[in-house]
DNA sequence: CTGAAAGCGCTAACAC
DNA sequence: GTGTTAGCGCTTTCAG
């Protein structure tokens, strides 16, 4: 394995200068740069990250911790790993991946082996026992979501609020007056208090309020199963309604086969919105979804480029909320002179 | 920060002998070690990882590489990766995320890093510039997917000649003679000589001959609408199909939706049948699918944990081929008298 | 069983 | 501009 010293022999000099050269730290004359270079490239020398980080503090990497056991990393979960990763390169940071239980304890034993410069933190909670590690171990690091008081922490995430206004207006101006909308079930602990949750239910009976509406809301589960069983439950439970927000995209697509099932047509008997939803997901769909789409891959660029933002100007971002966009499919309309649940 | 020199003179002893009762490296009386261990309680010590990594030469991390751009990472993609970092923690490693193209240069200059143990590589072609590197810089690695000559490196794949026969075994059991193997186009290079298509195609060929049928093989891009548009083609091109086995999940679920289009009925007038698909996805689908279902979780623990083991004994592992296993869906059945292409 | 000391390969004062 | 050198925090001989 070729060294520093190696390089600087071979340019016959110090491996102070070899370091500058490498580092941009310090100015040094064309001439013996281009040496340095040259035996650099003759002898095939790479730095070694380790010694370069226990020497200069820093690792060049940052971690990404999310839940272990949830299947919940959906479609945009993915997206958002990806996009993070892709952009941390572009910096010249790595990312490792950091699977956990949402585990303060954990978080101070991960951080106090000083191996990354900072810290995303995807599914965060209201209450996220992670967060206070990361604050006392002086870590930068940036959530993806946010916790109950967002202003002390740097973050970015979905504009939940919006979105759900978005939807709702946007079945409301179809003429809707009865629209519903299914939260997932907080039954595990891990769902307790899960901010897109609180803060979608929260927006919505503002939204609904302000247009006169009725705040109707159920829980459902997270999967296509659910979803099917949800269109027995809303003809029985809810037989006025006209238009659904769904706020999982299995239990969406789901509702749509039971519905089905049910000979109802969607959406000339039910109109469906899905939200954190992408247009992959969308397209598997019949009909095709009308979504709110989730902004995955801006979010884990955002997160990365505010982390390291942050990193090198010492200075926290302000938090950033994206909107999801509403990219129409077939299944929303005008609403139906009877509700499925009044024939 | 404490150090494990604060350690060593917490507890009244040398810094060598703090590293033997961590690293269990060295026999320790009862009495040393545990006043060590009460030194490094009270003085909430965390090894500093980089500096192990230096010193021991030895970071314990794990790189998973995989192609930054293509989309191709689907379900079992995530499944992998999500499965191959938590086994890697529970064997003591981090994994670290590399992104990149193809090159081998790329891999060239990041293994000059020393930042890592040893390497994963996914989305493996069959002949992959990414491995030359890897052997000349006698990193450890193990492939999940296999090279043309798969003997000279440890791999974990799906056996896709075994599932491909099992999905087609399956269909002329229940009656069909005419089975259309639906693969995707090889346009892109990055699917160029793509081992699985490569695989598949060859082992279908094969049944396909023993059971004495035609080996029919179509071509397909890889989302939703390009599945659409195959339920068309399937009809004009093969009017003498009863049965589809098809290598990707977006477009099997379009099929599905442009033969309902078609006043098609599935399985009644058609058969399917979704490789490398996962259950969720087929839940998506009306009617479910028939899937062979991909063990990505399984192989993303097995490659670890080969990687591993050939780290610590020094020994590769034989290579490994998972079954994918057929899960009856409600999109199989026996074929109909006409022929969707014959009415 | 425990300690002293020489690195691991590099960064960053500080001196020249 | 360039070189000298003291660490970074730990592992690992080698003595005792």
């Amino acid at each position: 394995m070729t060294t520093m010293r190696d390089v600087a022999e071979h340019a016959g000099v110090s491996i102070a200068t070899v370091s500058f050269v490498i580092n941009n730290t310090k100015p040094v004359t064309q001439a013996t740069r281009a040496r340095i270079e040259a035996s650099m490239e003759a002898l095939g020398y790479r730095p070694n990250a380790v010694a370069r980080a226990l020497a200069s503090r820093r690792t060049r990497v940052l971690a990404l911790a999310y839940p272990a056991l949830d299947h919940r990393l959906g479609g945009s979960g993915m997206e958002f790993m990806i996009a993070a990763a892709r952009r941390a390169g572009e910096h010249g940071y790595h990312l490792m991946m950091w699977p956990g239980t949402n585990d303060g304890r954990e978080m101070t034993d991960l951080l106090g082996q000083r191996m990354v410069d900072g810290v995303i933190l995807m599914e965060v909670q209201l209450d996220d026992p992670r967060v206070r590690p990361l604050q006392a171990s002086k870590t930068p690091y940036a959530l993806i979501g946010r916790t109950a008081d967002p202003s002390d922490s740097l973050h970015v995430d979905i504009d939940f609020e919006q979105t759900v206004t978005d939807a709702v207006r946007h079945l409301y101006d179809l003429g809707h007056r009865r629209i519903v909308l299914v939260t997932g079930t907080q039954v595990s602990e891990s769902y307790y208090n899960y901010g897109p949750y609180v803060r979608t239910e929260r927006a919505f009976v503002d939204v609904t309020a302000r247009l006169g509406l009725e705040p109707v809301i159920v829980a459902s589960g997270h999967d296509a199963g659910a979803g099917r069983e949800l269109a027995q439950r809303l003809r029985t439970e809810q037989p006025d309604a006209t238009a659904v927000v769904l706020l999982n995209e299995f239990a969406a697509i789901g509702l749509l086969i039971g519905l089905h099932h049910q000979q109802l047509r969607v959406p000339d008997d039910l109109s469906i919105v899905s939200m954190v939803t992408s247009d992959e997901m969308a397209s598997l769909a019949e009909p095709t979804l009308t979504i709110m789409r989730s902004p995955g891959t801006e979010l884990g660029e955002l997160a990365v480029e505010h982390l390291v933002r942050q990193m090198t100007t010492g200075q926290r971002p302000d938090p950033v909320l994206l909107p999801s966009i509403l990219v129409p499919g077939e299944s929303t309309s005008p609403p139906p002179r009877t509700p499925i649940g009044r024939r």
